[in-house]
RNA sequence: GCCAAAAUAGCUCAGGGGUAGAGCGGCUCACUCGUAAUGAGCAGGUCAAGGGUUCAAUUCCCUUUUUUGGCUCCA
């Protein structure tokens, strides 16, 4: 079956399921007002106003009685009635009447009913519930959501399905969930000893432990490695400045409740940094700058702090401390276009170094409210687009949607199981030069605005080793990998060669453990498989007299009597290949 | 911030109005072993915090904190 048919068909199967929920749950709660059942990627949901809270014993009865619904063969009928009729027919369903309100005159008002259950529907469905026989459904978790999304809604009690066409695709659904968490960086982060975050200190803030940390070096290293080969400065800027400085910025007008709150000092506020564009600011302010000059790149892995909703805090992919690997550039416009482009190949460039191929982007253009003529608009959306074109990138517009000082790309990447997460970002900034009055001087003796474009590639390190975690699954390639290699040897006679092997290894570059706990050799390999690590060398008799190690490969392919330059070889090799086993 | 659920040993979890239990992990001892768990013993808890009800609270109730699943937000 094409893709676009089988979604046309699983959508039409989740919807006609929402209905079948609703039904059951009005035969559970004939007073509960229904609002919108859609059916969603993976499945369906549908939001009531019930007279108690649900529990998830409640799931079970409501699941029985879809299936009675079901098995009954009733036919989804469809129905074209006036507004009069659609209104009489909900009087007593609030959210229906509200809906009823929002279809425009000249569109009919559709129902679909199925058995007793009567709703306000454009459809489609299937034809009867004995097409939904064979399918395969789960109610899966119970919520609140607000009515229309609104904050300021009352909010409703949603019941979340998966359905798919059959039991054995359902099967494959519920384990891939399973997969998922099996990766939950949370999870492996404690399982590998990577981080950890503790109520006692406060909620999003992070801890990087040893084995965590030496996977940020590698991470950093690289970073700068790279920043330095593309023509960027590394700078150092505070943590704290003057409540004047964020006035300055607006950051106190439009951001302030994202912000931790003021520290008084010598009369002076002081705040935290939510972000690092004002102190990048302060260094090109320090002097007058030339055209010559320009481009600036400065870059820094800035620790910035924001007070994010309590709600919102999610392991490392939502935090209120974090490290962003910020950079301001600083263009004329004539060097804008290029400067673009560059900022975009290097962000592919950093992104595909840690395996991430499938990348899409996504360009945010002038929203309504917006600082900025329009021609810098212009001109500054045609560079972002241009520059992705020329990468041949897949990417969608999102009109409207830029932030009101700039137009952006964002970068999202597919990981090893194909979700999406938002990574990198380039954003041109029409506010803060306008606001602190940046300047250079052009070959005509004019002084002119610079553009100023922030860039972040990974995003954050934090997230982004969320992300990490979870796209290896807490493999990590030889190169992040905070311990490379574990010798193993077969017994106590070889403890001292063990930790000759391990100084040895450790010298030529490698991140080495000899395990000399007095477990037998089984539990040894055991141990260092929980930890992932992709080499481990057995060592005895036969290695010791041949200087050789016998390698077992992450995952139990095994490679015998290969000799230990050799080893070192091949692993230095992957480590500069950036490669995975 | 909103709706709901949860919080018991380092980890994963069981239990339950009469002051706690397992497995893994840790420590000690014995075993000295060739590709995914050697055995025995010991230690380890203010049952998230505060308040209330009760003769008695880890258990029931309230508040707070944190976490989880959603919603909202993400200049």
């Amino acid at each position: 079956m094409a893709t676009a048919e089988r979604g046309e068909l699983l959508s039409k199967i989740r919807h006609s399921m929402a209905h079948i929920m609703a039904e059951a749950v009005l035969q559970m709660f004939p007073s509960a007002q229904i609002a919108i059942g859609p059916a969603i990627e993976n499945g369906f949901y549908y939001d009531f106003e019930l007279p108690r809270q649900l529990v998830n014993d409640d799931l079970a009865e409501i699941t029985e009685r879809m299936q009675a619904i079901i098995a009954q063969d009733l036919v989804f009928e469809r129905t074209v009635v006036s507004r009069e009729e659609a209104r009489k027919l909900f009087s007593d369903q609030v959210y229906k009447l509200e809906l009823l309100e929002g279809i425009e005159e000249d569109e009919e008002v559709s129902l679909y009913s199925v058995g007793a259950f009567i709703d306000l529907c454009r459809g489609p469905h299937v034809e009867t519930t004995r097409e939904l026989r064979n399918v395969g459904f789960q109610l899966m978790s119970i919520a609140g959501a607000y009515w229309r999304g609104k904050e300021t809604n009352p909010m409703l009690t949603r019941i979340y399905g998966t359905a798919w066409e059959n039991r054995k695709e359902l099967r494959l659904y519920l384990e891939r969930l399973a997969d998922i968490e099996k990766r939950d960086h949370r999870r492996l982060g404690k399982e590998l000893d990577l981080f950890s975050l503790h109520e006692e200190a406060g909620p999003g803030l992070v801890y990087w432990h040893p084995k965590g940390a030496r996977i940020r070096q590698q991470i950093e290293d690289f970073w700068r490695e790279e920043h330095y080969k593309s023509g960027y400065e590394m700078i150092y800027t505070p943590h704290v400045g003057r409540s004047s400085l964020w006035e300055k910025s607006g950051h106190l007008g439009f951001y302030e409740e994202g912000m931790y709150p003021p520290m008084e000092m010598d009369k002076s506020d002081y705040y935290i940094k939510p972000m690092n564009c004002p102190f990048h600011i302060m260094i090109y302010k320090n002097s007058l700058h030339s055209y010559r000059e320009l481009p600036f790149r400065w870059a820094e892995l800035g620790t910035v702090y924001r007070y994010e909703k309590a709600g919102a805090l999610h392991g490392l992919l939502r935090v209120r401390g974090f490290t962003q690997d910020d950079a301001h550039l600083f263009v004329t416009p004539e060097q804008m276009n290029d400067e673009i482009l560059e900022v975009l190949r290097f962000s592919l460039s950093m992104l595909r170094a840690f395996g991430f191929e499938e990348i899409n982007a996504y360009l945010s253009t002038k929203p309504e409210q917006a600082v900025g003529e329009d021609e810098r608009w212009d001109a500054a959306i045609e560079a972002l687009r241009k520059a992705i074109e020329t990468e041949g990138l897949p990417y969608e517009v999102d009109e409207g949607g830029g932030a009101f000082y700039g137009p952006k790309i964002d970068l999202k990447i597919k990981d090893a199981i194909g979700r999406e997460w938002q990574l990198s970002t380039v954003q041109f900034d029409f506010n803060m030069p306008e606001r602190f009055d940046l300047t250079f001087v052009d070959r005509d003796g004019q002084e002119k605005r610079p553009y100023m474009i922030h860039r972040a590639l990974l995003g954050s390190l934090e997230r982004f080793f969320g992300v990490l975690i979870e796209h290896y699954g807490g493999a990590f390639p030889p190169w992040l990998a905070p311990v490379q290699a574990k010798v193993i040897p077969v017994g106590e006679n070889f403890f001292p060669y063990a930790k000759e092997l391990e100084a040895r290894l450790r010298k030529a570059g490698l991140r080495v453990e000899a395990d000399l706990s007095d477990d037998r050799m089984n539990a040894k390999i055991r141990n260092a498989n929980k930890e992932k690590i992709p080499y481990i060398l057995i060592i005895g008799e036969r290695e010791a007299e041949s200087d050789q190690v016998s390698v077992r490969y992450r995952g139990g392919k095994q490679a015998n009597g290969v000799a230990t330059d050799a080893f070192i070889a091949e692993v230095l090799e992957k480590v500069a290949k950036k490669e995975q086993l």
